[in-house]
DNA sequence: CGCGGTTCCGTCAATATTGACAAAACAGCG
DNA sequence: CGCTGTTTTGTCAATATTGACGGAACCGCG
């Protein structure tokens, strides 16, 4: 019950020390603009930069955690009698790929951040996806049991999406559009797991 | 081709940290201990330190990759016409869970290391695991297609085992013997996923 | 407006981490 | 052994992060 405007005030230092770390980085390079650069250019002071943000690099990430966001509203607005996966799916193209803040600062990361810093915060990510749709499908299902199904249900969803992004990574063109085909892909092939001629029987 | 002795030398203090940093984490706790006494104590200078370990936390985590490898193996000794679901849900049995190194510091992880940190490394152990599935797969199939089937099938495998210890770090009792037999059915349910009242169908 | 409780911020002082550069130890070879 | 290229350390100096404590701003209320 309070990730709301946090007082007003709160909400405001954090939009301007977000303001701030974007220009730099823009103008200056990530690497090269220190943590107390953002925070003066904010006006305030260090420690209070680490109070709303828990690394330099997060700021880089802020784009993931809205677009989950609105991950969770698309998938609450589909209909309750629609298969988990197929949801899944329609969120997945509905997704506003292109829209500013969220590819605003894919460039960066992709140029300065340590590859391997951004693959542990897909994974970050990747969880989160699972919660949500763990979270949907609870609220779906009204029955505590099954457990374990809904777990690995979710895991699994968001595990295919991921695997998507996986391979569009190591591929050339990376449209958004392509990722977005291939999630369409890799989730057929989850649903088409156990079919005749499906991996799971295949393998 | 250079994962090996490394020469002799890197490998004796990379040793010598690992023993320091045990001890002083035993006697006065993980938080209360410094970079600096570990280094100090193996008899080299902070910044050798972090030239074998990425942070003085990824000490706690070296038994999670040993198990990896061990893992690996497991697999890889696994007959080539067994369902793969199958080969690791062997795996995870025969998984020596008693042995000293591998147990070792759980205790300090769940006592003192922020849980955020300990997911966020088990997810990265996720990956690895997906990862040595998938590398499995792919040795016994010869096919170079057939990508993103093997990219889904090892992603939702892991995810079964690691959905397993989601919920076993939910509950009371928490012996490792109750979390292979929560792997058995998380499996179980991947397995049956598509069946007629499998949790793909069902949902 | 003044009061008491909360939330947010500044100050200080330890660590924790990392890049750059040079000395030291080591390996193979003539 | 002495020479030479490679690997591992030490040294120095910036950041990056975090815990502890006190002051300032803000909130609802009388």
């Amino acid at each position: 019950m309070d990730r709301n405007p946090q007082t007003v005030r709160s909400e405001r230092t954090r939009v301007a020390l977000r303001r701030a770390a974007l220009a730099r980085f823009q103008s200056q390079g990530v690497e090269a603009t220190s943590a107390e650069q953002i925070a003066s250019d904010a006006g305030v002071t260090l420690r209070t930069f680490y109070r709303h943000f828990p690394s330099k690099h997060d700021l880089l990430f802020a784009d993931y955690d809205s677009g989950l966001q609105w991950f969770r509203g698309a998938l609450a607005a589909r209909p309750d009698d629609e298969s988990i996966v197929e949801s899944v799916r329609a969120a997945i193209f509905a997704f506003p790929y292109d829209v500013q803040p969220l590819t605003q600062m894919a460039a960066f990361r992709a140029a300065e951040l340590d590859p391997d810093r951004i693959v542990a915060h897909l994974r970050q990510v990747e969880t989160d996806l699972a919660d949500a749709v763990s979270e949907h499908l609870r609220r779906r299902l009204d029955s505590p049991d099954r457990v374990l199904d809904v777990v690995v249900t979710s895991r699994c969803i968001a595990a295919a999406v991921f695997g998507a992004m996986e391979v569009w990574m190591l591929r050339d063109k990376r449209s958004l559009a392509d990722l977005a085909e291939l999630s369409h892909s890799t989730l057929t092939a989850l649903e088409e797991g156990f079919g005749d001629d499906g991996m799971f029987r295949h393998y």
